[in-house]
RNA sequence: GGGCGCGUAGCUCAGCUGGUUAGAGCGCACGGUUCACAUCCGUGAGGUCGGGGGUUCGAGUCCCUCCGCGCCCA
């Protein structure tokens, strides 16, 4: 650990370093993530523009609430991939003007966190219920204040630009009330309900939890065959899984058509061991093809055979303890283990002749989310919430088109899965959490169902008040999140000003648990959606596509890789990695190329910052429009597309395609092409370099801009350097709209120029450097040579006059054996590349082999002819009527430069003989 | 049983409303001490887009079907 006052020197620097004057800084050879992350976050967060309050009042906000994490939770990628995606739409709103709030908070994580204190107390020697209820919360909520913050810090690193202010926490006081205001009105609605049903009991929990925690397994387990004894003799043979649910039998079932079994129909079984007399039933649910066509009934123990039971009003037998040990409904059994007591009572059946065989089968076990446990259908009294009014409001929010979920298709699941909602366990019975609000009185035995805690029975007035013990899933506080975050139920100024929100990004694997719930209760509470659009992000996977997990050990933990390579290059990694909705394999090696992408951003900035000292004041030309040169019109054209296309792409929430494009431009067209051209440009000197030097900082400026919701760090840190040279140098080179103080307030960039005509006539300049280069490496031409060229150049002259320098430089040409003209004819010694409009010819004298040459051009030839028939063929086919004007045209465009260059070559060939 | 997604270069992935010889990064081969960067630069090799059928002037992209992988719900 570095010490406090250390720390305090080395964040100090930094803040000198920004304030008023500019000062030029030398920046070092590679960007340092590590000494530039944390720093430009504290400053950031110090001068307030995480918060919407940094645009006016009368800013359209932009607002997002985070998932909270648990607060046990350690960061993973889960988080990281969320952050990623919910900073780049803050940042971007933010730069777009708009008031930019991302409210932050933690979630109290009942389960997990009880766990987490249980872990604790036991290591003490102690436990739970031996301190008992007070003092359990009152350690759980001091590991609260010592853990609670963790996660926060983490998520802090990454960059996420939460308005801190206005974090919030799922038990604090606000949100609590919230909690109560919803199950007041739920219950007074007639929604909420205490009754006996069948739910999943935790035995090793001690609870019992909804439908959605619970996993189902296909695992390798046994199908027991045995004989049902019938009353008055026979036997009707059935076939479980389970033996030991026997002693819960409250029927035996058969299909009624089934002819092998009609007469038994009616009849009294008998169940082994226990003799206890049970009806035989028809039920058009059994499945005569499975097992033996006869099912056992156990409402008290399984879910359908509980749904039979209410069909045929049969008695429901639990047969089990809470700790799933069997009970004295079990007889000889009562204090066995549900798996001890399978074992006993098939040997003790087989004992009786009762047994007929076992195979092995595969069965859906239901295991816990949480522990892993088994998960055992149990009777038990729970409070319920009847979710089918909330669902259709729902399921109206996404088909009237109020809430869009991108990508689209997992409506059909936010369908299924609504259309067929089933009723909320929302009572669990753990001690951390929101304590039921329900007081029953023990004079009357009414129940006080109000928000704030009653001190008499509402009905007799007796102060004999017993709260309900259990508190509420968790997920029913996450449920009012959106909005009980900003609020409500009181009426605040947040509430009205930034409610509802406008994007939930999560990941699609809590779209039930979390989304759903959100949409369900804004719709009843709020009268309102919760937020407009639902981004839904797909899972890290390693790189080998496994789910990361502990068990497999192959967990990439997101602060290791940000150590490594930077919050910026694991950032970007995720945003371009993937696309909306689908999983993302995470490679390491593309993180790292990121962080190079990261370094190139850099050393850009370093050559642009160094440039000002080439470029004097009165140079600036009056008229820049006309200055551009066709290289910087290119370029600004370039950008200009760049940014149409980014702004769509965003638009329409495919984030990754935009980064991708971004990048590209960044460094392929600006950094490879741009940049180098910028260096003979401003080597010209006059108007020129300055012209330059202002494309150089429009570009930069106008990338990072860009670029700045994707990685926020080192555009930052590149822009105050990009800033700073310019504000320190002087020389009229600003914004349009002048710097800003920082990159994460300043405007979202605008094209500024488009020339399609110029960007035209750059690429073909472009591509006859391409063309130069792969000769030169094609025919081993040192790279330090200067070679001569004979440009046949036809109304391509002035262009090509114009670009002499930059073909020079960039082709590595010989100045003074450099001949441009508007027809040539070829030496005879020299390689030639036809490009349509121009030809070009190398004299390589002594250099290239004749019949090397003959033989590329032929080859070259046969490729032309080869493209051409095609085109030609395309042209006479019905193409040439149907398809659009614009792309005909762009094919007899291709066929004319494809039938120039032929003729060159055609001509080249004639020549070499 | 119902539903969804995926299968594109050796690897990890793009390819947005179908537009006409498929792209990136990494890896690979060859070459590079150009005053921003070797966390780099230049050049190149590498894919019958899982198989088959259909719609269309045109299909990686739309439809059907089969195969393989994964997930959700029951």
């Amino acid at each position: 650990m570095v010490p406090r006052e250390l720390c305090a020197l080395v964040l100090d620097w930094p803040r000198a370093f920004f304030i008023e004057e500019p000062i030029m800084i030398e920046m070092p050879k590679a960007y340092d993530f590590s000494a530039t992350e944390e720093r430009l976050y504290q400053w950031w967060e110090e001068n307030g523009w995480f918060k919407p309050e940094a645009r006016p009042d009368d800013a359209q906000p932009f607002v997002i609430s985070i998932p909270p994490p648990n607060i046990t939770g350690e960061l993973h990628m889960g988080h990281a991939m969320f952050v990623a995606l919910e900073d780049l739409m803050i940042r971007r709103a933010r730069m777009q003007g708009r008031a930019a709030l991302w409210v932050p908070g933690v979630d109290h994580a009942g389960i997990a966190t009880q766990l987490q204190v249980e872990k604790l107390l036991r290591s003490e020697g102690t436990s739970r219920l031996e301190v008992g209820r007070d003092e359990f919360l009152r350690r759980t909520w001091e590991w609260k204040e010592k853990y609670g913050s963790h996660i926060t810090r983490q998520l802090r690193r990454l960059g996420a630009s939460c308005d801190w202010d206005r974090e919030r926490f799922t038990l604090d006081e606000g949100l609590s009330a919230a909690v109560r205001e919803a199950f007041v009105r739920l219950y007074r609605m007639g929604l909420i309900y205490q009754g006996e049903y069948l739910v999943n009991w935790s035995p090793g929990l001690q609870t019992a939890v909804s439908d959605l925690e619970v996993e189902h397994h296909q695992e390798q387990g046994t199908l027991y065959y045995f004989n049902y004894p019938v009353m008055g003799g026979g036997f009707l043979p059935v076939a479980t899984t389970r033996p030991e649910t026997i002693m819960g039998d409250t029927a035996v079932a058969v299909h009624p058509d089934d002819d092998r079994y009609t007469e038994y129909i009616g009849k009294t079984a008998l169940v082994p061991i226990l003799n206890r007399e049970i009806p035989i039933i028809a039920d058009e649910y059994v499945d005569m093809t499975f097992g033996t066509g006869a099912l056992k009934i156990t409402p008290g123990h399984d879910l359908n055979d509980f749904e039979i039971g209410k069909r045929h009003g049969l008695a429901i037998i639990s047969a089990m303890n809470k700790d799933v040990t069997m009970n004295e409904q079990a007889g000889p059994y009562a204090g066995l283990d549900r798996e001890e007591a399978r074992a006993k009572i098939w040997a003790d059946m087989t004992a009786a002749g009762l047994t007929i065989r076992t195979e092995p089968y595969t069965t859906n076990v239901p295991r816990s989310q949480r522990g892993g446990e088994i998960v055992e259908p149990m009777i038990s009294k729970q409070w319920f919430v009847n979710a089918k009014p909330m669902a259709e409001m729902a399921l109206a929010a996404v088909h009237s088109g109020r809430i869009t979920i991108v990508p689209d298709h997992f409506i059909k699941i936010w369908d299924n899965w609504l259309e067929n909602i089933r009723p909320w366990c929302i009572s669990r019975q753990l001690w951390w959490g929101h304590r039921i609000p329900v007081w029953t009185c023990e004079a009357c035995g009414h129940q006080t169902i109000v928000t704030v805690d009653p001190a008499h029975c509402e009905q007799c007035g007796s102060s004999r008040l017993v709260q309900d013990p259990d508190v509420l899933d968790t997920w029913f506080s996450s449920g009012l999140w959106p909005f009980s975050t900003l609020g409500w139920p009181e009426q605040t100024a947040d509430l009205a000003r930034f409610y509802p929100t406008d994007v939930m990004e999560t990941g699609y694997d809590i779209l039930f648990f979390w989304v759903a719930r959100m949409v369900m209760s804004a719709a009843l509470f709020t009268n309102d959606i919760p937020f407009h659009t639902v981004y839904l992000h797909g899972l890290v996977r390693d790189g080998n596509g496994r789910k990361m997990s502990k068990t497999y050990g192959n967990v990439t933990d997101p602060i290791d890789v940000i150590r490594q390579f930077g919050a910026d290059a694991l950032r970007f990694t995720l945003l371009t990695g993937g696309t909306p909705g689908n999983d993302l394999n995470l490679a390491i090696e593309r993180v790292e190329s990121n962080r190079n992408f990261a370094n190139k951003i850099w050393n850009v900035t370093r050559f642009v910052t160094r440039s000002f000292e080439r470029v004097d004041a009165s140079d600036q030309p009056s008229d820049l429009m006309a200055a551009y040169s066709t290289a910087d019109r290119w370029i600004l054209s370039r950008l200009g597309q760049t940014i149409t296309n980014v702004d769509r792409l965003m638009d329409g929430y495919l984030f990754g395609e935009a980064g991708r494009q971004i990048y590209e431009f960044l460094w392929n067209e600006f950094a490879d092409w741009y940049v180098e051209i910028a260096k003979v440009q401003i080597g010209a000197g006059g108007a020129v370099a300055w012209t330059t030097l202002s494309v150089l900082v429009t570009v930069l400026d106008h990338g990072l801009r860009l670029l700045h919701p994707f990685i926020p760090f080192v555009t930052e840190e590149t822009w105050q350097q990009l800033r700073s040279a310019a504000l320190a140098a002087d020389i009229g080179i600003s914004p349009a709209e002048g710097w800003s103080k920082a990159l994460i307030i300043a405007d979202w960039p605008r094209p500024i120029l488009d020339d399609p005509a110029a960007a035209a006539d750059f690429e073909l300049l472009r591509e006859l450097i391409r063309r130069i280069r792969n000769a030169r490496a094609e025919q081993g031409v040192e790279p330090s040579r200067y070679i001569p060229a004979i440009i046949a150049a036809g109304d391509k002259l002035t262009l090509m006059e114009s670009q002499r320098d930059l073909l020079v430089a960039l082709a590595r040409l010989d100045d003074h054996g450099l001949t441009i003209a508007t027809t040539a004819t070829s030496p005879a010694q020299a390689v030639t590349l036809a490009l349509g409009p121009l030809t070009c010819y190398l004299p390589l004298a002594g250099m290239i082999d004749l019949s090397a040459e003959r033989a590329r051009l032929e080859k070259e030839e046969a490729g032309l002819a080869t493209q051409i028939d095609r085109l030609v063929g395309l042209l006479n086919s019905p193409f040439a009527e149907k398809a659009p004007e614009a792309v005909v045209r762009k094919e007899r465009e291709k066929l004319a430069g494809l039938e120039a260059g032929r003729r060159e070559i055609l001509e080249r060939l004639a020549e070499l003989g």
